[in-house]
DNA sequence: CTAAAACATTGACAAATGATAAAAAATCAC
DNA sequence: GTGATTTTTTATCATTTGTCAATGTTTTAG
């Protein structure tokens, strides 16, 4: 599958749709390998990523030097580690294409000067930070009251791309268990 | 402990302080007692809180009927249910009052003129947003990878005013594990 | 102040998940 | 295509957390 940029604004702010040139023209292209590394833990993420074909992942080390995938996102989504993206601090954690994937991504600088002068950027930056507030209220949730195979259940049924496309080692990252766990989980269904 | 809507955007939006007053006669002041629920589940919420003293909580009731916290805040903070009051669709939380509080409140429609009206206001909501960003985020990666027991032990170094001031049902609640199983790991400590 | 209700603790046991190890299956690099 | 590497599955056992029940403690309503 392979979505645009400007269909993506087009669909979705149609209010200010004659600045999308104005806002596409700053997005440069990039193709990534599968597991090709974008951010480094520790390094300032200068990028804001929008996904024209592919998938990535943010993700974090924790204490038991276990991969941790805090975050994944599709084609037509935007991806970056937000924190350090919007602050211009060290990041806590890596970015990784999870398959190969052809981007379009803006830097931190471009990035301000579309806020500061279109209003299709700032529409979509206060969507932007909705959308995410949204997708880490459900993961919370599923947290709170959840088990692990609830949770599997959860995205079969809510999230279903996400069991299908990532591996059971990456899902079960992502649900917070181990890969054992996750494999016994399948087998019982 | 008590705080002002005037000294918090006087200390947070230094660049717009000239519109404080415009912004702030639109909060009208409530005292809530104990317990006392703002909004239910199902309901539209209308209103955006600000904390001058006391503590509110959102939560949500299980598939087992149990009360489930997703999230808390104190003085000096904002609360709603933020999904339907941005959307202004059927919440699926309730806000309830922890502690006796004072609240500064202001209506969605309010909301949405000084969002159109005053830079300081549309800075604040895009703040507002990301300080929710951040705190969604910790606790996603405190469920992700650690332990009961660890998360207490999160709390305790990061949030100690989380631990001091809610009582252990509410304090499982919010740790997603039963009032028992609390109570054992502070009796181990 | 007092009785009732709500909350907190503790114990015994059950269920879910993790840790470790080993084998099977799939994928990758050349 | 083939051997090496990575991923997935399966099994056993240990640990964590939940469930249920009983009891002690605190808070609340009147």
């Amino acid at each position: 599958m392979k979505v645009s940029l400007e269909h993506f604004f087009a669909n979705r702010f149609t209010d200010a749709d004659n600045e999308i040139p104005e806002v596409v023209q700053y997005f440069k292209p990039l193709k990534v390998a599968k597991d090709e590394l974008l951010l480094e833990s520790g390094m300032v993420c200068h990028s804001l990523y929008f996904i024209v074909s592919g998938s990535l992942k943010t993700s974090f080390i924790d204490a038991k030097g276990q991969e941790t995938i805090r975050h994944v996102a599709f084609e037509n989504q935007f991806l970056s580690s937000l924190h350090s993206f919007i602050k211009q601090t060290a990041s806590t954690e890596f970015i990784y294409a999870i398959e190969a994937s052809e981007l379009q991504f803006i830097s931190y600088n471009d990035f301000q000067k579309l806020i500061s002068e279109t209003t299709l950027f700032r529409d979509f930056y206060i969507k932007m930070l909705e959308t995410t507030y949204l997708n880490n209220h459900w993961r919370i949730e599923t947290f709170l009251r959840l088990s692990a195979k609830e949770r599997y259940e959860y995205l079969l049924t809510h999230k279903k791309e996400m069991v299908q496309r990532l591996s059971n080692k990456n899902l079960a990252s992502y649900l917070g268990i181990t890969q054992e766990s996750l494999s016994r989980i399948k087998a019982k269904k």
